[in-house]
DNA sequence: GTGCATCGGACAGGCCGACT
DNA sequence: AGTCGGCCTGTCCGATGCAC
């Protein structure tokens, strides 16, 4: 292993970029570059030791009887051959040699034996020196079934009823096969690569891909060992009662509806997955959950006119001292627009400049994965608020190029899962409880506008419709996804909302 | 020292396919 | 078309680390 990796024990480089994002991608490209390296050494040395199983006798007894059953059922294999045909005959001469390979040990090995062993070794992914003791053994179980294949041709030429001289070839025997290939495990699938597969062909968004890694380390972590396919019912309904029961910070256990819907279900999902593509033959985690008591709400979970108000008032003070220019705006104008469209917070700080322009004469806000994501992954356009407007938001960002609430310089190369745009929506909602002073815990620091936008919506009968698809929620009815919500409708249901008076 | 980035983690929200 | 539940995604919070 050593000598690939040019006779060191230890690897070291040193990054050259002067930058944290180009010395992050240059790491990325070294790392990749090594586990290249690692994989090639170990399928290297793989190939040297053979890291392949050598056969037992029962195996190559097998392998041979399920030769024999193949090459008796083939069509060619009929007893119509003419005896005075070239192949029949040179079949014929054969016997001899195979005699006495079958019976003796110093015989030599007829070529079609030794090609026929041959193939069976590489079928099998098997580790058998030619010339070996092992491949002697297998020689002589290959000659016995070339003679009982001959026995059976002379049987079938002459029109006798078939009959099994060798025991070896007996009807029994090839049911044990059956029965043990049925016992057998199934060839070794790491639940780590299903996942990888999963990601792959699923591509689902950075978020689940950072949560579902961490289930389905912790699962490895749990069970110890990767094997996919060893894991039984009585595994997962242990991980079940750990996860459940496992003291969490606080004295607190998790939820069931943690436990279900994220560790839980990403496993059934991933073994689900290896189920549906032929890789695994049943799925352990399907039907297993928890069952614990409901969640209670004991307060609404939209923003009291009290709230609501402390927030907006607290975005109009002068920001924090120290902050970047793009946090300070983000003070200001996110929560009016969370305020004014019920969208999501990340939906507004993922805003890039140019999603900002007018449409039939009306001032919008293009909210699309392209900047980042949304949940329903699809884009809407959504007119501002005229008390937006006055309050001069064009103004404000007119001169801005790029994210308006984060500064992409300062990226320093970290993965998709936890993006700048939702840095900002944390650092807003810790705002939110140390600066504008909302800290009920029952009510989330920025969601609480969703929430709020719905219960203010239903107050001025706002079409509920236009209110779904301003909101970024998926239509409801099949209808509702048909046709668009042009900048005039939603400017009209938008303007109903009644200005917030501080 | 401090602001911002990153990561780990719990859980709420809500999409969407299955089932009537 | 409406309902339901599983799957998936976003929100929120805590801890830690780096650069200025």
């Amino acid at each position: 292993m050593r000598a690939l990796f040019g006779g060191r024990s230890e690897v070291v480089k040193t990054l050259s970029a002067v930058d944290w994002p180009g010395r992050r991608r240059e790491l990325n490209r070294l790392i990749e570059d090594f586990e290249a390296t690692a994989q090639s050494a170990n399928r290297t040395v793989h190939a040297i030791t053979g890291g392949k199983p050598s056969p037992s006798p029962e195996l190559m007894e097998a392998a041979v009887r399920s030769w024999f059953r193949e090459r008796v059922e083939r069509p060619d294999f009929d007893g119509t051959a003419d005896p005075g045909q070239e192949p029949f005959t040179s079949i014929e001469a054969q016997r001899a040699d195979l005699q006495r390979l079958a019976t003796s040990l110093g015989a030599e090995t007829p070529v079609t034996t030794a090609w026929i062993a041959q193939d069976m070794i590489e079928q099998n992914g098997w580790s058998v020196e030619a010339g070996s003791n092992t491949f002697r053994r297998l020689s002589r179980l290959v000659a016995r079934g070339q003679l009982a294949a001959l026995g059976r041709q002379r049987q079938d030429l002459a029109l006798l009823p078939r009959r099994t001289d060798d025991e070896m070839f007996s009807a029994e025997n090839f049911r044990l096969d059956e029965e043990r290939a049925k016992a057998r495990p199934a060839a070794h699938v790491s639940i780590r690569s299903l996942f990888a597969k999963y990601l792959a062909e699923r591509k689902p968004a950075a978020a689940t891909e950072k949560a579902w890694s961490r289930f389905i380390a912790a699962w490895v972590e749990f069970i110890g060992h990767d094997d996919a396919a060893a894991i039984t019912p009585d595994d997962v309904l242990r991980w079940k009662d750990h996860l459940a029961s496992e003291p969490i910070a606080a004295g607190q256990c998790r939820s069931a509806k943690t436990v279900n819907e994220t560790y839980l279900a990403a496993l059934r999902t991933v073994l689900g997955w290896g189920v549906s593509n032929r890789l695994l033959s049943a799925n352990a985690a399907s039907g297993i959950r928890v069952y614990g008591p409901r969640r209670q709400r004991t307060r609404d979970a939209s923003f009291s006119d009290g709230e609501a108000t402390a927030i907006l008032r607290a975005s109009l003070r002068s920001p924090p001292i120290g902050v970047s220019s793009q946090r300070a705006l983000a003070i200001r104008w996110v929560p009016w627009i969370c305020a004014y469209t019920g969208a999501r917070v990340n939906e507004v700080t993922q805003l890039r400049a140019d999603d900002i322009y007018q449409e039939e004469g009306v001032w919008v806000i293009r909210i699309t994965p392209e900047a980042g994501s949304t949940k329903n992954h699809r884009y809407r356009a959504v007119a501002l608020h005229n008390h937006i407007l006055e309050q001069g938001f064009l103004e404000a960002v007119s001169n801005l190029r790029g994210p308006l609430f984060y500064d992409p310089a300062q990226y320093r190369g970290g993965k998709k899962g936890n993006p700048q745009s939702k840095k900002c929506g944390e650092f807003l909602a810790r705002w939110v409880r140390t600066e504008a002073k909302v800290t009920d815990p029952r009510v989330q620091p920025n969601h609480g506008w969703r929430h709020r936008f719905k219960t203010v919506a239903r107050r001025v009968r706002m079409d509920a419709e236009v209110c779904e698809y301003i909101q970024g929620h998926a239509g409801r009815t099949e209808g509702s996804k048909y046709g668009e919500q042009p900048p005039s409708v939603t400017a009209r249901e938008i303007n109903l909302i009644p200005r917030y008076q501080l």
